[in-house]
Parts: C-alpha cells; structure tokens; sequence
DNA sequence: TTGATATATGTAGTTAACTACATATATTTG
DNA sequence: CAAATATATGTAGTTAACTACATATATCAA
C-alpha cells in the first residue's frame, strides 16, 4: 500500500483522517439516498432519528443527545419545519422550553427509510468488519476520553 | 455506559460519529499548541507538515496528497503566505504550474514543533491503545473502501 | 420575596471545508 | 501543425458545523 506523507504521520493526523473518511461515508451517504429515490439529507439523520425514536424534546436536549451545540440544532429545525417534517409547541409547564416533535409526513417519511438504514447498516457492517472493528474503535476511544481528555493526556506527556 | 439513541443506532451514524470525534480531538489539538505558545493551527497541519516533508511542490499535487479539493488547499496557501511560512515560484519547464515551499520563518516554526508532536504522538497513542485500535481501523477501512465503494456495496445489498 | 444565578432559546457572524465555473497552458491526436 | 482534450490554477459562492452574545423565564438562596 503506497503511503502519502499524511497516512504516514500516523497518530498527528488522527482528525484530519477522521474527518476525510466522514466526508467520504456521507457523501456515499446522500448518493444512497438518491439511489433510493428518497428525499432526504444526511444531515437531518441526527435530529430525525433522535425523533422518531423519543418522540418529543426540547431544543437543548435534542441538542445534547446528538451531540451539537443548540444554534446548529436550531438551524436544522427551522430547516425540517420548512418541509414540514417536524412541528413545535410550547412547553405548557416550563415556558421557556419549546418541545418539538415529528409530523405525520415525518413519520411516513422515517417509516419509509427503513429499508434503506437495513441496507446502510449492511455496507457499513462490510466495511467494518476489520481486525480492528472501526465502531468499537471509536466507542472505545470516546469513553477513554471521557476518563481524561486529549488535552490533559498531553500535558503529563510533556511534564515527563 | 449510558447510550444515547445516536450511538445506539451504531453503523447508521457512522460519519456524524467520526465527525464529532474528529472536531474533539481538534479542538484540544489548539489547547495543546496553545498551550506550548506556539502559534500555530491544527487545519494548517497537512499542507506544513507534507511540505516539511518533501520540501517543494505544485498546488494540485499537495492537494491530492493531502486529500483536500484544490480550492481548500489554494486558501490555506494564501493564510500561509501571509503569515510568511511558505513562499511560491514558477516551475520553468512548465508556466502553468506553482510550486510551494517552506520559507525559513515556516521550517523554523516546523522544527520547533517536533517536540509537541512528540507529546500529541503519545497521547494518541495512549487513547488509541483499545482493544479495536483506531488508526488501524482506519487504515483498514479506507482500504476497504478504496476496494469497493460504500455506495456499490449499498446497491449490492439492495438487489438481495 | 426579591436579587442572583442558572437554564432555554434565539440571532449574528465565523470557519474550514466543499462544488461549480473560468481561464491559461500543455499535451495528444487526426 | 492545428484542433481537441487534459491539466493547473484561480475565483465565487455554498454548506454545515461552530462561538459569542442577547434575552426571557425559572429556580435558588438570603
């Protein structure tokens, strides 16, 4: 296997590898889709998924469990709302809070999409079924950072 | 370990998974350098670090090396050269083409950060060293990928 | 029970990559 | 050797995430 000078720095470029292959997988991704014949954007996975599968949530948890910072998460509401996928209402107990949900065309849409997540989570079994499985790698490596993080790590390094 | 649903959908949030940790590792890449006062910022790695390494060359072939589209690697040029780390000339035998090299400023600042990349080097390691090693796992699967892409693979298993 | 603090949402602007298009020069081919 | 094609660079505009800041409401503590 022929190594160009980034694949070869090996552990410094660890994000800049990450962030390829996620690039790569999501564009294959939108094209998967398209092939499908289902309109619908990589992107919006995060939010309609958490959806469909809690029903109802407030922007910051929504937030929180998909891992973005609210205004990314807002912008993709506003986006979803636009096309009608998911609708709010206020929280009648806490009215700061706006709990949004999924709408009927949300639902169908997400019903729909099963056939081709069946097919995704196929392929992507196939490509990480390695000696080093790539989903248990990152599982793995994300608790080990939440023990201490990347930073703290790196300090004791150089205090040695 | 608690799951959130993103997780637990596991091979259908692949590149949103990859993506997050990519952004983390990052953003604590700039503490790090920060925190040995050196100015410098994780996205200029791969066009730096592969000049250092091969000391001068033309726009695309940088770009292909380093996997990026020639318009980010032509911005992230321009940054450098103001920043006087690298400087451009003609190539005579053929007008059309620029080549890029490190300035002294920019080999300077290179050799100076052999010893953080030394600490960076250990911590990876050190969060990569799990049962399912990360780098490897990669490595595989854009092997894998190079082989047969995610989206044939997807329409292989659709026509099952 | 009011003042301080915390939480929820929202807006504005930034960033770091991208695609699409344009132009100049090289190379290949009829 | 001229026309067609390919390659190298560059510009403009887009995208999908982010941070910083602002405001409203809720909760806690003196």
């Amino acid at each position: 296997m022929e190594q160009n000078v980034i694949d070869a720095s090996g552990l410094l470029a660890i994000s800049t590898r990450l962030q390829r292959l996620s690039d790569q997988i999501r564009k294959d991704g939108l094209l998967i889709y398209k092939a499908f014949d289902i309109d619908f954007q990589p992107k919006w996975f995060p939010v309609l998924y958490t959806l469909y599968k809690k029903s109802t949530m407030s922007v910051v948890s929504l937030s929180d469990e998909i891992g973005y910072a609210h205004p990314s998460t807002i912008s993709l509401l506003k986006e979803l709302e636009k096309e009608k996928l998911i609708r709010s209402k206020k929280d009648k107990t806490d009215t700061r809070k706006r709990l949004v949900e999924l709408t009927d065309k949300g639902k169908e849409l997400l019903a729909n999409m099963e056939p081709v997540w069946e097919v995704i989570v196929k392929a992507t079994a196939e490509i990480t079924n390695t000696e080093n499985n790539l989903m248990k790698a990152i599982n793995e490596v994300e608790a080990t950072l939440k023990e201490k993080s990347f930073l703290l790590r790196a300090e004791a390094h150089r205090k040695k």
